[in-house]
DNA sequence: GTCTATACATTGATAGAC
DNA sequence: GTCTATCAATGTATAGAC
């Protein structure tokens, strides 16, 4: 890994654990290895590599959401499994945290594949839930774009309630809320994959 | 308002919109209108006033919230004008916003508040639904415990789609899809107050 | 109780040698 | 491309006068 590709992982690595504000260039600099200078040299400043890493974390999460989607089963099936694939739940998200840091928020450069993210992940499962319900899956008095925001903000909010008990049960409890309560929806069992 | 008064609400309102590591010493006596020394009369330093304003919003929250549980109607209209308050969406929850903060969650005394409060809404909410279970309005199946938590969770994962998108309505679908969900539960209307 | 002065570290960046 | 100065501003306090 070059130094360039060092510096946007420790950018990375900083920005999922302390936010934007409690990242400084130095502390990315120490973790990646590279000095002053090279850091200056690869990128304009903070926010031209937070951009970068920033960005990269974006697509790394459509990726891994995008295989669980598209795998096979079911819709409830598939949804389900990205609710419940492994994650480090105590770390919370790396684009969602983002949300919370004033200085992202205002940089509309910064801002973009945050918000964007969000659009296509709501937009996704809202499109998977129609699917189930097309399909005779799912209860016709289900509205797939309102359901899939909530599903997306159990995931964030169940981050908030592990790191605030210290567990990721509390995650996987919010989680298993929201699966019980989709289940009261759903008409018959897919017709496998 | 006298300056201890004026100190802690600045960090209130500081710590909310900028976080633990977001916010100076500096800023909060500027805009609180003490200067350097006042500060430091009234409090140890940053994380004793901090102490001070976090210990308060979280029983603010929690006031606030027992209002709505505590009020008129069956279970889940109580329920349901809880996530329908009007709220400062954009603002984000001054209590959840604090897990995102390392250096909030690192120390035990500044984190208590946030886990007591945490618990404490969990546990009261997962009380209204079995209260509503037991009484017949709710579905058997449902299980309280894990669907407040997943009710919780889509609060505070609602705040973090609104912020992304720039716009409380993203807050208000996952609302929505939230009753949504909760509504297909619902065995009979309730008794009234 | 409040003020001003002082202090020392960190932040975010630039300059210029190599 | 990388390194070592250097820099002005900010962060987080302490000291001591009033």
């Amino acid at each position: 890994m070059d130094t360039r590709e060092r510096l946007i992982e420790s950018a990375r690595e900083l920005l999922w654990e302390r936010g934007y504000v409690g990242t400084s260039p130095k502390a990315i600099q120490q973790r990646s290895g590279a000095g002053q200078g090279s850091m200056y040299h690869h990128f304009h400043g903070k926010p031209d590599l937070a951009l970068a890493a920033i960005s990269r974390s974006a697509e790394e999460l459509r990726a891994r959401a995008e295989a669980q989607f598209s795998g096979p089963g079911g819709v409830v099936d598939r949804i389900t499994a990205y609710l419940r694939r492994e994650r480090d739940v105590l770390k919370g998200c790396p684009v969602g945290r983002l949300t919370q840091d004033p200085e992202v928020m205002s940089d509309p450069a910064l801002r973009g594949p945050v918000a964007e993210t969000f659009a296509w992940l709501t937009g996704r499962l809202a499109g998977l839930l129609a699917e189930g319900r097309e399909g005779g899956e799912l209860d016709t008095r289900l509205d797939p774009a309102a359901t899939a925001s909530a599903l997306v903000a159990v995931l964030q909010g169940g981050y908030v309630l592990a790191r605030a008990a210290g567990s990721p049960e509390a995650y996987e409890q919010a989680v298993d809320g929201a699966v019980g309560l989709l289940t009261a929806h759903v008409r018959r069992p897919a017709g496998g994959a």
